[in-house]
DNA sequence: CGGGTTTGACCTGCGC
DNA sequence: GCGCAGGTCAAACCCG
């Protein structure tokens, strides 16, 4: 497997999968299904990455059977004086003063401004929330993969001890808050990690094919953690061509050729996706972990 | 001209 | 409290 090697721990300490109570995987459960993830990957889209979230990876948050990233302690902490500290405070204070001595359109001015606008979300409670998180990793020489949706970029870092900037992308959508970050893997160039944060509010504005695709249907399960499967219609061979597993996967990748070079019937016949995630479901529509690690 | 990208400045939060 | 690194903003620029 290529790429950066992650053990299972790891993984399932940070990967951002939300579980339904009752079907709560034990930790061990999910450690297990990690390291069979890792330990089978050898393909293309390799595996899940530890989906980072500021407050909780950074904290060591204790994982629970119920762990979600969505809600960090960090986040939950009260926050209610936005000023850090007296100092700060004092120099944004004589900073106002300045602003009001330059008067409108000045840089103190708009600086200023933008602080304000932003106490005043945090005063009426639109704290900055962290969306759950999901990163995966693929081999390509594109950054940005074809994914069906339309993003914008609205930034880009160098990444620390990388020789790779990591770039930001928005979808473009109307009130869609959806974001994804996409950096190479500095181990490995041509793996691109993308990381995906927050829930489409809507249809891909790409045409996606699965709904009447024969190849591949939903059936609910029970096993272990999951609670849907998605299951080739016939029999273990109900994907067997690269169209028809391009077709499959709701045209997540533009190119399959690109993505899927090893790609060979006949193929698995159960495929299994988070419960209930909603994010990996969302982006990756008909593509599932068992897809990702054979293909 | 509208929409997307680039890029430097700024903000935020964590670790020391 | 400070420094650092990640994340975001927004003006300038580019392109069809």
């Amino acid at each position: 497997m290529s790429g950066r090697e992650v053990d299972g721990d790891e993984l399932s300490r940070h990967c951002d999968f939300s579980f339904h109570d009752d079907l709560s995987p034990t930790h061990r459960e999910r450690h297990d299904f990690m390291r069979e993830f890792l330990d089978e990957s050898t393909l293309t889209m390799d595996y899940l990455l530890p989906a980072r979230d500021h407050g909780a990876a950074r904290a060591s948050t204790p994982v629970t059977p119920n762990f979600s990233m969505s809600s960090t302690s960090a986040e939950l902490g009260g926050e209610e004086d936005s000023w850090p500290c007296s100092k700060k405070k004092e120099k944004m204070e004589e900073e106002e003063e300045e602003e009001e001595k330059h008067g409108e359109g000045s840089e103190l001015f708009k600086k200023v401004s933008r602080r304000i606008n932003r106490q005043a979300k945090q005063k009426l409670g639109e704290k900055r929330q962290r969306e759950p998180r999901f990163a995966f990793m693929t081999k390509s020489k594109v950054d940005n993969l074809e994914d069906g949706y339309r993003w914008r970029k609205y930034g880009q870092k160098a990444v620390k001890n990388s020789g790779y900037p990591r770039s930001y992308y928005r979808c473009t959508a109307q009130k869609c808050n959806v974001k994804k970050m996409v950096e190479r893997c500095h181990r490995d160039p041509t793996t691109v990690i993308t990381t995906y944060e927050g829930k489409h509010n809507h249809h891909s504005p790409a045409v996606n094919p699965i709904r009447s695709s024969p190849a591949v249907a939903l059936a609910p399960a029970n096993f272990g953690h999951f609670d849907h499967r998605v299951m080739c219609s016939s029999g273990n061979s109900g994907i067997n061509d690269m169209h028809q597993l391009y077709t499959a996967c709701g045209g997540f990748l533009s190119n399959p050729s690109t993505y899927l070079p090893s790609l060979t019937p006949p193929y698995l016949p159960q495929l299994q996706v988070p419960a209930d995630h909603g994010l990996l479901q969302d982006i990756l529509p008909r593509m599932s972990h068992s897809d990702i690690k054979r293909l």
